[in-house]
DNA sequence: CGAAACCTTAAGGAACCCTGAAGGGGCGGC
DNA sequence: GCCGCCCCTTCAGGGTTCCTTAAGGTTTCG
């Protein structure tokens, strides 16, 4: 469930992302040629890298494709510096534009920052009942009154806010929410959670959902 | 009244440059060549990007005549790597400096940090309790009685009212109101804090914003 | 009822932050 | 130039907040 696919031809190119993106700890899908993503294949797909310099399918076309049914980020790589492919790329959904050449590094901190608030650029805003979730913001407020949460918490809110009504998995959280690199353990979610619940108060707005995983419950009240 | 000048003879770089403003929603004018600058010219231009390694003209001799009549902010390119010309430029005025090569993004971002700033002491007064921040006096008093606050101290406290009620990151205020070129420590940043909260007594305004940076608090009293 | 999944509390330890004191550079006065 | 002052920075210690682990209890399901 965080998988990204990296859709490039040029080989060494490819091939450096692919390595970089690996050492941080991503898992990678490479496409060497571009063709259009069907609805099954983006099921897993956390994040979607786009050079728009393609044979074949324009890559232009990959991502108003992509857009037209899913939400999932994509960053385009470009080797013009023109602005108009950025602006068109970006009118199109794209969520990040990266000329070439670029360090590596840099493209690989994008990712993480996409990654990391994926959750929370798309639903800014989740109101449920008394208890207001600002995505944007980052704040979370309870009959008007702000919250204090911590980093952990708020993601993990957010986590389930951006997927409400239907439940996320222990297993996506512990990937996603805590940090990637530690491969913390189940326990450790669990004692967020916990506490989570207790600053929320009583209306036990999480849900557990057994043997999978929480959601957040949107029959209001 | 937010145009920013582009003093550049290199045509590449120049309209790289030129696109990347434009893409961040700022109005640019492009001179290719340098020539000393009226001051009716630059009523409009709320900031300067001066390449040095210019023809005709030499670079220095603009910022001189540009600081003898004007305030404008002024952001130096070159390629030197050489810090005699930085520390020129500086002392002749120059708000920031940027070697090449260099990230547009990076350019991007400097340009709208400065610009927040200008905007900011444009706009006058934020009133706290009994604390009176006049950002276009650039002077501070709690219940009529002026502080003596030093440079960074000041641009710390106006950093923050510029964003009243929002945390501002740490990184953000490192690059920003400490010299950029310097690459202070954080702990420096905690030492200008704490000194800023002394002086401004026990109310404390500041708030850490724990992992972020700080925040100005905005519920008044 | 037993095992697996989950909840809660408490206690380390890591990351982050505060502050007093000392070091060093720029600038004006002598 | 030399000295002193002011300011910025660094250092060192101790403090706070947060994340994680551990351990024992509770719920769920077959």
């Amino acid at each position: 469930m965080s998988v990204v696919l990296l859709i490039e031809d040029d080989e060494a190119l490819g091939g450096q992302v692919v390595d970089q993106l690996e050492a941080a700890g991503f898992e990678v899908v490479w496409w060497r040629t571009g063709r259009l993503i069907d609805a099954a294949d983006y099921r897993d797909i956390a994040l979607v890298i786009l050079d728009l310099m393609l044979p074949g399918v324009a890559g232009l076309e990959i991502l108003k494709h992509l857009r037209r049914d899913s939400e999932v980020p994509v960053l385009v790589l470009s080797a013009r510096q023109d602005s108009r492919d950025k602006v068109l790329a970006l009118r199109l959904g794209a969520d990040d534009y990266v000329t070439k050449p670029f360090w590596p590094e840099e493209l690989i901190e994008r990712v993480r920052a996409r990654l990391r608030r994926f959750v929370m650029e798309r639903s800014s805003q989740v109101r449920l009942g008394g208890l207001l979730i600002d995505g944007a913001k980052r704040e979370v407020s309870i009959e008007g009154v702000c919250l204090e949460l911590t980093r952990v918490e708020m993601d993990l809110l957010l986590a389930l806010a951006h997927r409400l009504g239907d439940p996320v998995s222990r297993r996506w959280l512990l990937t996603n929410v805590l940090d990637p690199e530690k491969e913390a353990t189940e326990r450790t979610l669990d004692v967020h959670v916990s506490r989570l619940r207790k600053k929320l108060g009583d209306g036990s707005v999480i849900e557990t959902v057994w043997g999978i995983g929480y959601r957040l419950r949107k029959g209001a009240e």
